[in-house]
This record gives C-alpha cells, structure tokens and sequence, in this order.
DNA sequence: TTACGGTTGGCAGCTTGCTGCCAGCCGATG
DNA sequence: CATCGGCTGGCAGCAAGCTGCCAACCGTAA
C-alpha cells in the first residue's frame, strides 16, 4: 500500500483479506480508543488477541486502551479489562464518547472503525504518517485527560442525594445551610458528608473535593 | 477528489491551489485544534481568517477552536483568542500537547498539519467520512475535557511554597502535622492556607480542592 | 543610628466540622 | 400485637479551622 493511500473495507472478514499482513507484528505499540470490548463480532476474537497481547507485553510492547465507562457496564467487560490490566495493559477510561473505534499500531498503521454494527461495519485503514500522527496526537491528549483504571473507583453511592451534597461542598456552602436547604437536619448532612468521605477515602474536605474532582463526580 | 482519496501538499501555497476548494464555504462547523495560534506562516493570514469568520459565526456557524496553553503564553495571542471568543467562537485549552494541527469543516473536510515550521510543512487532506468521523470523535473526546477559556484563571502565585501546601493538604493532613513538616509555625501555616483559598475564591476546603484541580494545580 | 514595612510565631476567642449518644419514628417480619 | 433494623434529629463534647492581636525579628533606606 502506498504510503498515501487509505483503504475501505466492509466487514471483518475483508478486513483479515486485504488488510491483515498490516497487523501481523506488533512491535512496540498498541493504542486502541473504544466504546467498549465488544469491538469484534464474536467475543472468541477478543480473547484470541488479548492472549496473543499478553506475552508481547511482557517482552516490552506497550498497550494503551482507551475507553468508555460503558466498557465498564458490565461485569464481564470489567472482567475482561482487569485482566489485561492485571497482565501489563495500561487501561484508561474517559468520559466523552469514543464511537469510532481508532486502533494504531507502533504509529506505522492506522485502523478506523465505523460505528456501526461489529459484524457489518466499515473499516479505514492507513499508514499515512499525515494521517497518522495527528490522530496519534489526538488520542495522546484524550489519553491524557482519561483516568486510570485502577484509578477509577466504582462509587454505587453516587445518589441523587450525593450528588447534592457535592453540589453544596463545591459551592462552599457550610454545613448549615446546606443541611437547611436539602430540608435535613445538620446531623443527618454531617452524616452523609462523613459517609461521602469515607467513600472518597479521604481524611480532609480539600482532600475530598480533590478526589471528587478527579473522579469526575463534580455536577 | 474521490471520497476514499487523501490529498499531501507542502507549504500553503500548494495547500491552496490544490485544495483551497475545499475551504470555500463553511456554513455549520468549524472545528480547529492547535498548540497555538501561530497557525500559518503569515500573521496576516490570522487576522483576515478571523475577519471573515466572525459574520459567519453571527449567520449560525459554531466554530470551535482548541488551544494549549502555550496559545496564551503571550499577550498577542491572548489577546486574540479573547477577541474571537468575544466574537462568539468557542474556545478552549487543553492541557496535553496538540502538536498537529487539525480542522475539521463540516465534518466534510479535514486538514492535517504536519508539526513542521507554519511556512514549510506537510498538509494532508480528506473528504473521507471514514477518517473524518474518528478523528472529529477524539477532537470532541479531547474538547470535552478542555477548559473553556473564559473558565481558566491565571495564577501566577503559585509558588514552590504554595505547591508544597497543596500537597499536603491534598494528602489530608492537618494543619499542625502540615507546618511541622513545613518547618513553619501553625499560625504562619494558617495564614498561607488562607492566602492559597483567597486565591481559589473558594470559601471551604472542599471548594478550595475541587478547584485546585480543576485548574490543574495538583502536584 | 533610627524608622519603616513585611513576615513570623504565640496566644486567645470564635466558628465550623466531627462524632458519639440516645430517643423517636417507620417499615417489615413473625 | 411485639420485635428488629435502619434512619432521623437534637444535644453535647471535642477537634480542627479561622482570624485578630501584638511582640519580635529582619532587611532596607535615610
């Protein structure tokens, strides 16, 4: 394939034809941006490449997922990502969408996916250094601005009655007028804020409104 | 240019006589990312851009444009960026590193910069949808987690002193434990807190921490 | 030398935050 | 019906945070 040139294919199958020798060596690098794992039509194929991702890590390439929290809907897709973490993937999730599935490997080829079904969608593939650098670039700073998974706490708690009390510690109201505003009683705020903080695993308010930021859990 | 074809030019004089064309009309969006706004080799250019932007954003055109901080890194620029945003543009920094340019017209047409000098660089051109839609997801991706420019304060007070207090009250300890380790008496400890929340505008502690990071100010 | 401005540190008084305790209420269960 | 668990709200006691006040110290300038 020149180095211009950009191929269109329909379907994986198509894919593997014309475009499969591209993907045979990964060397150095992995990134992949994903609503979730469901990127092939049959789940066998995820755990074909994840095991065949595995030991390449541990000789020294690099994997970066970048994801939705939508990867993290269920528990199999949880499952799925903490493992590859477990293994030496580094796995991010951010919170804007990723609809298109991007995929470029050691910066030489470049995968687009379309957002349609995974077993009847279209792909766009390029090795052009044009092309990919500023993706490349693009998916450095969303990269960037995603969370770690082992970073990202799973906080069920997040009710709509949390979700006010954040609102009020980030307005920097006191605890009295927050407690007179949501109509409790200033023991029964302190509480939830005492609740909220141990959720946050944090010793001091500033600690806490650090962590709920990062977290993304700010209104 | 067929759908499937991508277009390479150097230089803008190439740029625009081979694919100018395409620039001509931009009726609903124009999205731009960029390390800064030292976009092309003439600073005349800017200017004549940006004046025949703004009616079109006055009929309805939503222009986009993301920065990193090195756009605000001068008062020139700056002040520029201030004027489009006055304008009705919507502007944005972000904090990773964008070192090629991309923009995106209508989603109907990309331009690729290469990281090379305004006046002798690499253009790379699309009409493809499938190249543009992932790269306009990752652009929204990235703007999503940017920081509006009207929302970005400037704090040139952050000394190493007051990183230092950051740092301990982002690791959730007391005042008293904090100036021990400081070397500094409570009082003076106290004080320099009450400089660094006056300096947030924030009027707790959990304010004060969302705020921190959201300005990026965590070590 | 003295005078001045800025910073520090100790102290005191106050407010805000934290949490235990206990009574009361409510819904679910046997 | 009584019992239980969970939640609420009032109260008290304490810790942490906030800030004014004042003396002491330091560097600088006249």
């Amino acid at each position: 394939m020149p180095n211009d040139q950009v191929i269109t294919v329909r379907g994986e199958k198509e894919l593997a034809a014309r475009a499969g020798h591209l993907f045979a060596g990964v060397n150095e690098e992995f990134c992949c941006a994903a609503t979730d794992v469901n990127t092939w039509s049959q789940p066998t194929a995820r755990v074909a490449i994840a095991s065949r991702m595995m030991p390449a890590i541990r000789s020294g390439l690099v994997a970066r997922k970048l994801y939705t929290p939508a990867a993290l809907a269920d528990d199999e897709q949880r499952g799925h990502l903490l493992q590859v973490a477990a293994a030496g993937a580094k796995v991010r999730i951010c919170d804007a969408g990723l609809p298109h599935e991007t995929i470029i490997i050691d910066r030489r080829v470049m995968l687009l996916a379309g957002p349609g079904v995974p077993g009847d969608r279209e792909f766009t593939v390029t090795t052009s250094p044009g092309l990919i650098g500023p993706v490349y670039a693009l998916f450095d700073a969303t990269w960037e601005s995603a969370v770690p998974l082992a970073d990202r706490r799973e906080l069920p708690m997040i009710t709509p009655d949390a979700r006010e009390i954040l609102r009020a510690l980030g307005a920097g109201l006191t605890d009295e007028v927050a407690a007179r505003r949501m109509g409790v009683s200033l023991r029964t705020y302190r509480r939830r804020v005492a609740d909220l903080m141990r959720a946050l695993d944090s010793d001091s308010r500033f600690q806490a409104g650090l962590r709920a930021g990062e977290l993304g859990l700010t209104p």
